[in-house]
DNA sequence: GTTTTAGGATTGTGTTACGGTAATACCCAT
DNA sequence: ATGGGTATTACCGTAACACAATCCTAAAAC
């Protein structure tokens, strides 16, 4: 028994218990996001019930959730359909975003620490090697924990839900331009530049070129709207 | 028909039907703000049913949307809990609706139209009437009243969503803080000189005066909190 | 007497089935 | 082709059920 026993045990019984809804919205929330859903359409209780495999009472209560993030409309008597943003709603979400994530992008170069650095240099990493392939939910995922990272460190628990909400309408607007190649490459580059500049703690610069990060992309995502 | 049609003639037929999980949401929710749940409360669905008086689908749904919203806390096979902010969440908390609410009123000062001025002077009466009354639901619904009146006359449909988030959480702090008599008064003068400032189309200074307003509430709500 | 264990009550999780009503689509008669 | 009635679809809301996890209490073991 002199054997030295390890530092710390971790005997945590890995809290397992995800509730079975949380993925059901989940999957339609990706559904919408990759646009297997496109806007406008319908999306009766029943046929989710047959996609996804579960009972109504949870089909429903993941619309409900659905719902108050913005990503679906239910009108009474009709059923769910799939938001549609309007031209100016898509202007009016970047603007905001614009706000936001230059706010978040400042605070995370003067106040995140080492560790969140090192992680928002992984998310980066991996986004860049999302780029290569043609999964389309690796790079929704890959992109989704890059600002995870990003809010996380900004230190301000508050950037995040109110961001998200701006996010999640967003990809409503990327399912249907698709995001063409040419500008996924420049994206990265452009979110580089903010994380190199996150990197050296120069705030000012991160939020400059965050917001024209936010700007570029509002730009390309408008141009083939109609209004 | 050489009869010179009127303008307009406005013969829609009102679309009536409010769902009944809107008013038990509205409820509840009403319920938190007012402090008659207080944070850090289990809240059973089964009580829920008899308070309100509906099924449990009802109730279960209200609370997948409040728990989107940020109200309450729902932890797998224990059951929702009102949401209790922490000092940093509530200084967290202030520091984005600062930024959003600025954006808000300088927005308002700059493009609103002549209706939406009109409307928001109507709402702010309705605030300066609502001081004087021990009803602290008519308070919370004139306050309510006019950030909605604000943000839709800002011209941008993406600050209202995001601002609510915010706000929503707020409430979660006033009911504990209970808004002491003296500071009403001086919010309410605070809320009158941004409106003064945007009803002059004084963009620059409604923004610095509506973050002067969001910093002091913020003094005031921190001021006895524990952290 | 203190700790452990066992069981029961409470509560959330998820399913199924049912009646009611609004919106829509279809069909038929004119 | 149009108008009107009917049938279908789908949501709205209720009710009752089985199952699992948690909490609490009381009995049992030391």
């Amino acid at each position: 028994m002199s054997q030295t026993p390890p530092a710390k045990f971790e005997m945590k019984a890995e809290r397992v218990a995800a509730p079975l809804r949380h993925t059901v919205t989940e999957n339609i929330r990706n559904a919408i996001a990759l646009g297997h859903f496109v806007g406008g359409q319908r999306l009766p209780e029943r046929e989710l019930c047959e996609l996804t495999g579960v009972s109504r009472t949870l089909v429903r209560e993941a619309l409900r959730q659905l719902e108050t993030e913005g990503l679906i409309d239910i009108v009474p008597h009709r059923g769910p359909i799939v938001a549609r943003l309007t031209r100016k709603q898509a202007e009016d979400l970047y603007r905001v975003r614009e706000e936001l994530e230059g706010l978040a992008s400042e605070l995370f170069a003067e106040s995140a620490d080492d560790e969140a650095r090192a992680r928002l240099k992984v998310a980066f990493e991996q986004i860049k090697a999302a780029v290569h392939t043609t999964d389309r939910l690796v790079r929704l995922e890959a992109k989704n924990n890059f600002y995870a990272c990003l809010f996380e460190g900004s230190g301000n628990t508050a950037i995040g839900p109110s961001l998200g909400y701006l996010n999640s309408k967003v990809v409503l607007l990327r399912a249907t331009s698709l995001q063409q190649a040419g500008r996924l490459e420049e994206s990265v580059k452009e979110i580089g530049a903010v994380v190199d500049a996150m990197m050296v703690r120069d705030g000012k610069t991160a939020r400059r070129l965050a917001v024209e990060h936010v700007r570029n992309a509002a730009a390309v995502a408008l141009k083939n709207m109609p209004g």
